[in-house]
DNA sequence: AAGGTATGTCATAGA
DNA sequence: TTTCTATGACATACC
């Protein structure tokens, strides 16, 4: 018998439709898991380390190539493999917990041991797929920018141009492969996720997984691109992926985002490998070979077709499960069939009939599914999402969490799975917490037995809904979902009980939760699947609209507040700055009062011994309005100023304390401007002084008026840089 | 009671 | 045109 319930080799007489549910899997797997827990049917122990791990040997061997030669044959009640010393527990343990929930928890602190595990026990999925991924996102791309792509050989040629050179043998291997974008250019061209629907069944998918640590972008200042979007200057450019095609990232959540505390997006994985392994599970459990289960349409063959555009996680959305009912006559045409020409809603629909169960055999399809949010639809939303089905599509979404407090990152592979169970797609998992607690717990307790289609099925009908919302924290993952945003969603996890009771009093058909948590396309379908009353219909429309706009001001008011955060710390950094050029410039008053002091004395030495004649005077002054010979008074209407009064008087200017720099600088700069340092060396160097000489002392001494000058030219030069570098020419040699 | 803070809501602009 | 988001402004609750 097949997985259908029908032998494989039966030949419908009549056509027969399928109905085929992932979900199912899903369930059975968790089902299992909980078993597991609670050491119900497990008939297998594993040991690692001496560490015993109950398991049920169906799940271990449908995870993996070593448990399935192991258990083969193998007919023990109680059976106990022993895995080679190189397996540890703390690799293993992950391994084991994803196969059973399809959530991986990686961190820096495990993924060695994961992966050596995992190649150990030749769960060669996970190694291909993911771990090359998570492994640079953990250790090497602490910035990066991800786009993971599954891509032909040829476009591999060309995205390895751009791409990350490291990894790329095994991606070209696997057929995989991982560009990483530099910061600034996400900054400059992409903003965040979408992907452009312009993209075929024959193109790559692809996902971006930006991953920012909590320094990334510095501590200080925080939120650039905010800061250039406030000034316009962010463009969403579109980003043109390397692999040689097109498509467009855009900002999907607030350009704020870059210091989130989380980052989800769904990495489209291939094979998918919790479907693979519920698949062989149900296999093994059913007694069929591997191969020998009746083959319907699968959904990993199906939407890896008709959802490769993309999968991107997008906020607040709930992972649907997909059941999906095929006319079984059709399947092998179907099979062959290009899946895009398929009828769209063929391709789209997925979910129940409301009212409908699993022994009606109908074609009709739905486009929406109503089950709380559920949406099962590989539906594209107006931003050109594909939204793939975590259950049945590729995707597998990888769920990269950073911790604030720190460094480290962990990063939670994950098959979508739990999200089927209305699990929040995102947690914190303290590092060295347990694993299994933590994901069991945020399965939402009385629903984890439930199978989700026992849950679509009891929130059909036309049952008029309570309003009731369950008292689930980490429904809160809004737009931004920063873990501190996040909690002070106060608002999130109770719509107001005025809104709550007008949407009793109105009677709507479906929880009020929807109205805020759906995506623009699956409420605009859900307002159309139902006939509203215009009372209803402005309700939920005011309902929604206010919410989004709550969540939207709490999301302004955190940017400003970081903004201003920032601002203060531009501040801190600009004082500092201050503060250094301040000294800087205390030094070089210093050292200009040296030279000053120098060259005071250099006049005196060069002009105090020499009886000058009027004429030369004048001309001195012509060059040196401020020189009088040493003695001689000061003329009456004239600026000179004796030297030792000039110096004080530049002193002076550089004692100014901080607060009046700038009037010194005002002040000062006259009477240095006239007569400086730096205006005598100007002068000495250009020639000035040469002239000044040659109409003076050295006509009536020097062998040659140019030789002369050029002497104490090159003396004075000489000893003024003597002055600037050794600082310590005593003033006793001018006195 | 006044002031500060946090949050929700409305109006509006822009994408 | 509709929908969504960002943001200023205002109102309200709370401390």
């Amino acid at each position: 018998m097949g997985l259908n319930g029908m032998s494989v080799d039966e030949k419908p007489e009549s056509p027969m439709y399928v109905y085929e549910s992932t979900v199912h899997c899903t369930n059975i797997l968790l089902c299992l898991n909980d078993q597991r827990k609670q050491d119900i049917l497990c008939d297998v122990t594993v040991l690692v380390e001496r560490k015993e791990f109950r398991a049920h040997r169906a799940v271990l061997a449908a995870c993996s190539e070593y448990f399935l030669q192991t258990l083969i044959g193998q007919t023990e009640h109680e059976l106990v493999i022993t895995l080679p010393e190189e397996v540890t527990a703390r690799g293993f343990s992950p391994l084991l917990q994803f196969a059973y929930t399809a959530k991986l928890l990686l961190s820096r602190d495990n993924i060695q041991e994961v992966m050596h595990c995992a190649e150990i026990l030749h769960m060669h999925n996970l190694e291909d797929s993911c771990f090359r991924f998570l492994e640079a996102q953990l250790f090497n791309e602490k910035d990066g920018f991800f786009l993971y792509t599954k891509m032909s050989n040829s476009q591999q040629s060309d995205a390895q141009e751009d791409g990350n050179s490291a990894g790329e043998e095994e991606h070209m291997q696997s057929e995989t492969h991982k560009i990483t974008c530099s910061r600034e250019r996400i900054c400059n061209e992409t903003l965040g996720f979408e992907a452009s629907s312009r993209l075929t069944d024959k193109e790559p998918a692809v996902i971006s997984i930006p991953v920012t640590s909590n320094d990334d972008m510095g501590r200080c200042p925080k939120y650039r691109k905010y800061q250039l979007a406030c000034t316009k200057h962010i463009n969403s450019t579109p980003h043109t992926s390397t692999s040689g095609f097109s498509s467009t990232f855009k900002e999907d959540r607030p350009v704020h985002s870059q210091t989130q505390g989380y980052r989800k997006a769904q990495v489209k994985i291939e094979p998918h490998a919790l479907e693979i392994a519920g698949e062989k599970a149900i296999q093994y459990l059913s007694g069929g070979e591997p191969g020998a289960v009746e083959h319907v349409i699968t959904d990993k063959e199906m939407d890896i077709k008709q959802m490769s555009p993309m999968c991107v996680d997008r906020p607040k959305s709930r992972t649907p499960p997909c059941s999906r009912f095929i006319k079984k006559n059709d399947v092998e045409s179907t099979e062959r069939q290009n899946p895009l020409q398929q009828p769209l809603d063929t391709r789209t629909s997925c979910s129940l009939e409301e009212g409908m169960t699993q022994g009606d055999l109908k074609t009709e399809y739905r486009p929406y599914s109503e089950n709380y949010g559920l949406s099962c639809t590989p539906q594209k939303d107006n931003n050109n999402f594909t939204v793939g089905n975590p259950m049945t599509g590729p995707s597998c979404e990888v769920i990269c969490k950073q911790e604030l407090e720190s460094d480290r990152k962990s990063v939670i592979f994950s098959s979508g799975t739990l999200d089927t169970m209305n699990t929040p797609a995102a947690h914190s998992y303290p590092g060295g917490s347990s694993l299994e607690d933590e994901l069991t717990e945020h399965v939402p307790k009385g629903t984890r037995f439930l199978s989700a289609d026992q849950q679509e099925l009891g929130m059909m009908g036309d049952a008029t809904y309570s309003q009731c919302k369950p008292p689930l924290k980490c429904e809160q993952s809004y737009g931004t979902n920063s873990s501190d945003e996040s909690g002070s969603f106060s608002e999130g996890d109770s719509e107001s009980c005025s809104t709550r009771e007008r949407g009793r009093e109105v009677k709507l058909p479906f929880p009020i939760d929807q109205i805020t948590d759906l995506p623009r396309n699956d409420f605009q379908m859900m307002v159309k699947m139902h006939k509203l009353t215009s009372e209803q219909l402005e309700f939920i429309h005011d309902v929604r609209r206010r919410s989004k706009n709550r969540i939207a001001a709490q999301r302004c008011r955190k940017r400003k507040l970081d903004c201003i955060q920032n601002l203060e710390c531009e501040i801190q950094k600009l004082l500092c700055e201050k503060e250094k050029l301040l000294t800087e410039r205390n030094q070089l008053n210093a050292c200009m009062g040296e030279l000053w002091d120098n060259f005071s004395c250099l006049c005196q030495e060069v002009c105090g011994d020499v009886q000058l004649d009027p004429e030369q005077i004048q001309s001195l002054h012509k060059f040196c309005p401020v020189f009088r010979p040493m003695g001689e008074p000061a003329a009456t209407g004239s600026t000179a100023l004796p030297l030792a009064e000039l110096e004080q008087k530049f002193l002076k200017t550089q004692s100014v304390g901080d607060g009046m720099q700038c009037c010194s600088e005002q002040g000062g700069s006259q009477l240095q401007d006239q007569w400086s340092p730096h205006h005598n060396a100007e002068m000495c160097t250009s020639g000035n002084l040469q002239g000044l000489l040659d109409q003076g002392t050295c006509s009536e001494r020097g062998p040659s008026l140019e030789q002369c000058s050029q002497t104490v030219t090159v003396d004075f030069c000489q000893e003024m840089t003597d002055k600037c570098t050794t600082d310590e020419q005593p003033r006793k040699d001018c006195t």
